[in-house]
DNA sequence: CGCCTCTGGTAAAACGTTTTACACGTCAAA
DNA sequence: TTTGACGTGTAAAACGTTTTACCAGAGGCG
């Protein structure tokens, strides 16, 4: 009983009507069915349950009807609350216009081997979404200029003009720096995610930018890696208050490195707010429910994901030949700071 | 300079040989190419950097080389560290021998409008693998029986005949039961998932077997529903503690219940393992980074999504009719569990 | 010499769609 | 009555592969 495929060509049959006729009735493409003729086509449609095969569709329209959403290869990128909301927020984007997602992971094999032009090469995406990349990532380059549907999601290259969507991270940094100074800190630390995430040297330029219109420098020794985790976060809170028993206040470039920095804190037997605040950027979830609620910029993550993924069709569809877009970020303020306490 | 995507039959022309012998070239079907000719073809791919439309090849072997990994709509499913080590394992496995994966959720509009069966009817994939799976999921009835590329991954429907491999829950529940009781614990708990999860119910019963045979008793009081959440965990432990003040030991049915557990505990003044001992299930990451160290039961997660990937391409290149496979579990001793306290 | 087999290769069908170009009335206007 | 326009429908080409069936020539053999 194996059920054969069914094709269009058996609805025609069934229906009595050509190959033709049933395609266009099923496309609504013309008016010129008779009423009747339409319902015979529906009717055969329904009895044999047919469903029209993608392939073939794909193979006729040159669309695949895929879009890729490229993941760096992290320790556990799939585990990630960052890259999650991302996720989701580009599959249900995607789901509502009728796009399916591909999953891919940028290992060095893969780009190695050529296979992200593959995607495009060989017809199976439409475009792609780049999330999580570093001003490291050179096979970008390959991609850039007008013309390929590829876009990257919350970051950019200063190197390559690249399709993006993308936070306002220097206005972040810039907004936590005056917000820490009216608060009436003075030694401020910055704890970034990576120097070779373009993202996090804005936050940077922009925290610096804030402080030295007050009046307040970021000394190198005030700077620390935190790696974007949240142990990265931990130590590095640590190693900067080791450096500078003095430092009330430290920003961090995301919120599971300010989470990892208060527990590096307490653990030092420093309260937070009370002796050093910190303020983190993302807004996740989780910084709602930690102790203490954390005060953080808040960055319209999944608001990004469905921008990038709209974008994205607009460049499939050729309705735009490129995107570069930046969102504004606002803060969210909750008990994680406060004022430093007097001397 | 819009470049036209090139086909087999470019390389033709440009070899000089035909549609056929290129096909039979880039195939290795056969061995009947003269090496000369062989080598004019290869040298006009190369010269054109062709690469086979993959719409075209999938029309023709009715293969889309792709599979879907089904996941359930949870708060946040891309975020959770089980899950996200399972679609690494998939990913990985399925990247390795030439499948890409298409990432969908199983939300309730997306079972109603019966997309789930569409991706096999409109040849979208060749398979699924179903993660996160509960016996409330009725629509899987339509996957049972032989015949559809279908795998259910680390659980299985009582209900319906499905492919499935599966971690073995029960002697989970056993082997936990047996180590508490070996420690000397009697008045043991449970926080347990959710009791529309089969794996769930086995893990409690092997729990319930495995004291009843030291001739303890696992009262209904003594059981709590933790969600799977951190949080759930936390409430769940509290509100055991409260009823059992004499409690000894907790089974919790995750890792992130029986963090949340010690959480909890400690929050009510209770020490873990001194006065409370916790035992996980999972052995995710983070088991051994929390305070104290998890011990858990150990389910191989990695090892069981790239299981599940090979049976499904088992299964799609109908090598095989049927998938029922059980991995076995073990221990792992950390430090969350210890003798209860002499009284 | 006629027949057979082997070697290297090709033409054409098939996969299931969409789209383009044409065909066959019928009916109104010239 | 012709002409053209319209309304309804269809045959055939195209998308880019793989596969099946066939062909031409060369050499071996009786």
């Amino acid at each position: 009983m194996k059920r054969k495929t069914i094709s269009i060509k058996d609805v025609a049959r069934e229906s009595g009507a050509s190959l033709t006729t049933v395609s266009l009735v099923l496309n609504d493409r013309d008016q010129r069915i008779s009423p009747a003729t339409r319902q015979r086509v529906l009717q055969a449609v329904d009895r044999l349950g047919y469903r029209p095969n993608r392939l073939a569709q794909g193979l006729q329209s040159q669309k695949s009807g895929l879009i890729a959403i490229l993941v760096p290869q992290l320790r556990h990128a799939f585990a990630d609350a960052y890259f999650g909301e991302l996720i989701s927020a580009i599959h249900d984007h995607a789901s509502e216009v009728g796009y399916k997602i591909l999953l891919e992971v940028a290992r060095p094999e893969f780009i190695k081997s050529n296979q992200h032009q593959e995607l495009f090469d060989r017809h199976f995406v439409d475009g792609i979404l780049c999330c999580g990349v570093t001003n490291k990532d050179a096979y970008l380059k390959e991609f850039a200029g007008a013309g390929k549907a590829v876009v990257v999601v919350n970051n950019y290259l200063p190197a390559f003009k690249l399709n993006h969507v993308c936070c306002d991270y220097k206005a972040a940094g810039r907004m936590a720096g005056e917000y820490l100074l009216s608060l009436g800190h003075r030694r401020i630390g910055l704890i970034h995610g990576a120097h070779e995430v373009q993202t996090s040297l804005d936050l940077q330029r922009g925290f610096e930018e804030a402080l030295h219109t007050g009046g307040v420098k970021l000394p190198a020794s005030m700077v620390e890696d935190g790696l974007y985790t949240e142990e990265g976060g931990e130590a590095a809170a640590k190693r900067l208050l080791k450096r500078n028993p003095g430092a009330t206040a430290i920003l961090a470039g995301n919120d599971k490195m300010a989470i990892g920095a208060i527990t590096g804190l307490k653990d030092t037997g420093h309260r937070v707010p009370e002796d050093v605040s910190v303020v983190g950027c993302d807004d996740m979830h989780q910084a709602g429910y930690c102790d203490p609620p954390l005060t953080t910029v808040h960055t319209p993550i999944y608001e990004l994901g469905k921008r990038a993924c709209e974008r994205l069709m607009d460049l499939i569809r050729g309705r735009v030949e490129i995107v570069e877009e930046i969102h504004p970020v606002n803060m969210t303020y909750r008990k994680s700071a406060s004022p430093p306490k007097p001397e």
